[in-house]
RNA sequence: UGGGUCAUCGCCAAGCGGUAAGGCACAGGACUUUGACUCCUGCAUUCGUUGGUUCAAAUCCAACUGGCCCAG
């Protein structure tokens, strides 16, 4: 009988997950990684070990938690606020999947002598006729959740199994309320999971040793200034809300300048991104592309992009430089871009480095 | 100090005698394993102040207050 080690948020996705792989036959462990702790009176939706382990009760399988907040705080946290404050806005998520979720999930998987580790994303591994892994997008789009996956490597990937791909959210709360999970009505995790107030800035604040830029200077493109901003982490690139400026038209954050501590902002009727230069390219269901050629694919630049058509190029200094079809909206550095092929499979992805505005 | 001009939501701004447009900003919500984007909803019983004319005024008149411009 294989065993599979399950990694258990707490939460109902990777409960049910669990539930189905048991009744596939195969001798299920489930696993917390314990990544942050929450400071006093708060909850942290990352390490919600009681759930998991309730959950992992219930549907009865062992049940493991194991720390590795010292990773967590050093690969992902720290990371995470140096990013802002050099004026990039990080994506944590596609990091600790790669380097703490499945690193630490394969590493307990060999410790207890298990084939695979599982998840509960809403995506599919699929293995590809070039003989490479990949995730293909889960059959209800709108809970698809490879743009997160996209660094997996194909050691991780092969002994992958995420079997929730072609449920929808419905189907996986049902069959969580028909087998009695407690968290079968939870609300879905969302924001940063070490940040539990939604206030990513205040956590910067908070946490970091660095000195914390304050106020400065918003501008135009030739730089007069425009008013007053809060502080270099408050924003990010294509940001039009919460400016707290009024030009008559809405305005974008176009630019974060670390070094003079000011914030570019563009009014421009059509703020529209061409382009992309991508830095930290990975590759998953194709192998990294020859100098010089061009791979067609769809570019998704957020979580809840559909996907535009694009042309990858490698250029000469390793950096890839994404060109879309049509302009795309809110791009910013720091956050990624992942690549698929027309059957939605991940083809790769990486960490947008520039982004290259529609001429005005 | 003369002459002119303007004063409408936090900002910009329609209105020109018939009972306060719009944009921006802001707030709330939806969406969401990142940040954002996007979408929806809300947002001046009141028009610098005080009087007057009128059935009726932000809209007309007068005075006052304040800002700007030109003279000096």
């Amino acid at each position: 009988m294989p065993k599979v080690i399950v990694g258990m948020s707490g939460g109902v996705d990777s409960a049910v997950a669990a539930y189905l792989l048991k009744q596939e036959g195969y001798e299920v462990i489930g696993v917390t990684l314990r990544t942050w702790e929450s400071g006093e009176g708060e909850e942290s939706r990352c390490c919600e070990i009681d759930d998991a382990r309730e959950s992992a009760r219930i549907i009865g399988i062992p049940f493991y938690a194991f720390n590795c907040l010292s990773e967590f705080k050093d690969q992902i946290v720290r990371t995470f606020m140096e990013d802002y404050l050099n004026g990039r806005t990080p994506n944590p998520c596609v990091i600790c999947n790669r380097v703490i979720k499945w690193e630490r999930l394969l590493y307990h998987a060999d410790v207890l002598q298990a084939d695979y580790v599982a998840t509960g994303h809403y995506a599919t591994v699929v293995k590809l006729p070039n003989g490479r892994y990949t995730v293909k997008k889960a059959e209800h789009a709108e809970k698809d959740q490879t743009y997160m996956l996209y660094r997996l490597t194909q050691e991780q990937l092969k002994r992958t199994l995420m079997p929730l791909g072609a449920y929808s959210k419905e189907e996986v709360r049902a069959i969580a309320e028909r087998i009695g999970l407690s968290v079968a009505q939870k609300p879905d995790s969302q924001e940063i999971c070490f940040v539990t107030d939604g206030n990513y800035a205040e956590f910067i604040e908070e946490h970091s040793d660095r000195e914390i830029p304050g106020e400065g200077n918003y501008v135009d493109e030739d730089g007069n200034v425009l008013g007053t901003h809060k502080g270099i982490i408050h924003y990010t690139v294509g940001q039009r809300k919460r400016l707290g400026i009024a030009l008559g038209k809405p305005a974008y954050v176009k630019k974060i300048r670390p070094e003079t501590n000011e914030v570019v902002l563009s009014t421009a009727e059509d703020f529209r991104v061409t382009g992309l230069v991508c830095t930290d390219v990975s590759f998953m269901g194709i192998q990294e592309p020859m100098d010089g050629d061009t791979v067609r694919c769809l570019v998704k630049v957020r979580y809840r992009h559909p996907g535009a058509p694009a042309c990858l190029t490698k250029l000469s200094d390793g950096r890839y430089q994404v060109s879309f079809t049509e302009p795309v909206r809110s791009a910013a550095p720091g956050q990624s871009a992942v690549f698929y092929d027309e059957n939605d499979c991940v083809l790769g992805g990486g960490i947008i480095d520039e982004v290259i505005f529609e001429e005005q």
